[in-house]
RNA sequence: GCGCCUGUAGCUCAAUUGGAUAGAGCAUCAGACUACGGAUCUGAGGGUUGCAGGUUCAACUCCUGCCAGGCGCGCCA
């Protein structure tokens, strides 16, 4: 996918694929799609392709010689001036000034920077947040949010129709734990003061009693099974419940510019449980094992997976399954996305074998991130050690704020206020989404809250800067049209903003591709770098000629342009004011 | 014990999935036209990529074995 993606790499690639054909024949050639990435250096050029050492294995030549008849086997293609060999066999590209210039400027025109429309309409259900309800969302919660987020961003923009599911945790084990301690040590002042945190104090109390009271575990167990069979006292507890933690949560994600297309928790597909069970069973797929039905996975290396626990009550991985075949049957997706953290990779191999073994041939992906943790260790309701989200949230809002009303004394009270929202949680968000998925986060407040170098507030920084720019431009010149005339890359930091404007596209199908946000984030920050140093080094406003000044003052737009458009996928708000 | 993951500059992380001299930020030091916004920019120092082998034109990347850490391993999700 991402080879396409880039029409300037598909089209050089396609030039060399022909030389390379010309030269070792097309048999030998068709071996191998020539692939064309940027150049590492912008020493070597603008583009390079490695694939003439790749191919000297196969037609038994030296990968110099190849590369270097590959080059001289065609005339040059309009869109390039120059073209060199390197090394052991490196093929540097450099663009014709005119050509590239003319790419930025007609990507720069597409819907959207460019975004390839990839997707065809294609069906993406996407699985993620899915919080506990009974439970404060902590900053435990923020990665599966802010990820899956994003991916349903991203592939919304590249044109598939994305269904976001938020499968809440609001059936299973723990309502059997809150319902019994409900009853015995709800303070119903502090319930209506702070719902959450009251069923939270409930929860872990009840859990506490649990551990040391045998018959009270047994009380929690009786609840569970008679809310499961539709106690109307439990379901109505459990209920209130529900609504009072949805609105909790819609709180948080109004804060975080996150929505969903629907709500349908594990309770939704509670009556299908045991109809999969019966399945599995007749399947010859379940069997019965210590009171428990249960399925081997022997054979895929996996450990044995409980179905139907010994009381008769379903857990996860039963759920799950009723979910996926309800998800398959109204949807038809082409694919199914679940954001969790890394402790969930073994059930997911479990549950997607299973899937396979009912006949279930939707691709099926885990995508999972690291853990977050204190210092002292990781996160827990039990443990109360839980820095909770809104806290985060006020703190990160609280420290944008003091620095806006340091360097924007002027702006009046209520414009610092929304500013800090968009600064602080947009600087929250970036430091999650930078960094790899896989690595685990030790949660600093510094490091969550930073706010110059590699941050949101940078990139922030970088587009409120073009936008005061081109209001001075049109301000100083009125009529004179940013996109009338030529947009001229002769110097070398115009050349390299040119050629990063290029990437945009290719940054976002490969971030979506592989699941990582990550390419997104760094992309931009490439992008503001090479914006920067473009600034600091050449003068838009006071350009020897107004050709140059409008060049450049169109350049500065093209980066804004995408500058928004990346920070919107990434859920980052783009003041034109910071 | 078995499985998954991680180990890169003092610290936090990258490295286009096997490519050229391993790059950024923070921190430190030295600078930036009386500045198109200094939340910025330019430069310097800082590395045996956990250790030891192997594969090849080329290894942070792939294979093997160790060491260290994180997570998981039948009725929690």
């Amino acid at each position: 996918m991402t080879s396409l993606v880039g029409r300037t790499e598909a089209e050089l690639a396609q030039w060399l694929q022909a030389g390379f054909g010309a030269v070792l024949g097309e048999e030998v050639a068709g071996k191998l799609a020539v692939r064309v990435t940027p150049a590492t250096d912008p020493a070597f050029g603008d583009f390079q392709c490695n694939d003439a050492m790749a191919l000297a294995k196969v037609a038994k030549k030296p990968p110099r010689a190849i590369a270097e008849a590959v080059c001289r086997a065609q005339p040059l293609p309009p869109s390039l001036a120059k073209v060199e060999v390197a090394g052991p066999g490196f093929i540097n590209l450099t663009l014709q000034p005119a050509w590239l210039a003319r790419q930025v400027v007609e990507q720069g025109a597409r819907p959207r920077c460019g975004i390839p429309q990839a997707g065809g309409g294609k069906t993406v259900v996407l699985d993620y947040s899915s919080p506990n309800v009974a439970k404060p969302m902590h900053i435990g919660h923020i990665r599966s949010t802010i990820i899956g987020n994003t991916l349903d961003r991203l592939y919304r923009a590249l044109g598939y129709r994305v269904i976001a599911d938020n499968h809440l945790g609001d059936w299973g084990t723990q309502f059997g734990i809150i319902i019994k301690g409900f009853r015995a040590f709800v303070d119903q002042q502090k319930l209506a003061e702070s719902p959450v945190e009251e069923l939270e104090r409930i929860y872990v109390k009840s859990y506490e009693q649990t551990k040391s009271d045998p018959a009270w575990l047994d009380g929690c167990r009786q609840e569970l099974v008679k809310l499961q069979q539709g106690d109307p006292e439990n379901l109505a507890l459990w209920k209130q419940f529900v609504e009072l933690s949805r609105e909790e949560f819609n709180r948080i994600y109004q804060r975080l510019d996150v929505a969903f297309d629907r709500y349908h928790g594990e309770s939704y597909y509670n009556d299908k449980l045991a109809g999969v069970v019966r399945q599995l069973e007749e399947a010859g797929l379940a069997k019965e094992s210590e009171g428990a039905t249960v399925v081997f996975l022997e054979e895929e290396g996996l450990p044995v997976c409980i179905v139907r626990k010994k009381d008769g009550g379903f857990n996860y991985a039963t759920s799950d399954l009723a979910t996926v075949q309800s998800r398959v049957a109204e949807f038809q997706p082409d694919r199914i996305v679940y954001v969790t953290d890394e402790r969930q990779q073994d059930h997911f191999k479990q549950f997607f074998a299973i899937s396979r073994k009912l006949g279930i041939t939707t691709r099926l992906d885990h995508v999972w991130f690291g853990l977050m943790r204190l210092p002292e260790g990781t996160f827990s309701t039990r443990q109360g050690n839980v820095i909770k989200l809104d806290k985060m949230l006020d703190e990160a809002e609280a420290r944008a704020l003091a620095i806006i009303r340091e360097q924007s004394p002027e702006m009046p009270e209520a414009a610092q206020r929304e500013l800090a929202q968009a600064v602080g949680i947009g600087a929250v968000k970036y430091a999650d989404l930078s960094h790899d998925l896989r690595t685990m986060i030790v949660f600093s407040w510094d490091r969550a809250l930073a706010m110059d170098g590699n941050s949101g507030p940078y990139l922030q920084y970088a587009h409120a800067r073009i936008c005061s720019l081109l209001d001075k431009y049109a301000a100083q010149f009125p009529g004179e049209d940013i996109a009338a005339g030529e947009l001229l890359l002769n110097d070398p930091a115009e050349r390299q903003v040119a050629l990063q404007i290029l990437q945009f596209p290719v940054a976002v199908a490969r971030a979506a591709e592989i699941y990582k946000p990550s390419v997104l984030a760094e992309y931009l920050y490439a992008l503001s770098q090479a914006y920067s140093s473009f600034y600091q080094r050449l003068s838009v406003l006071k350009a020897e000629s107004m050709a140059q000044r409008r060049s450049r003052a169109r350049l500065c737009d093209l980066v804004a342009g995408v500058l928004r458009e990346g920070l919107g996928l990434l859920a980052i708000r783009a003041p034109r004011r910071i």
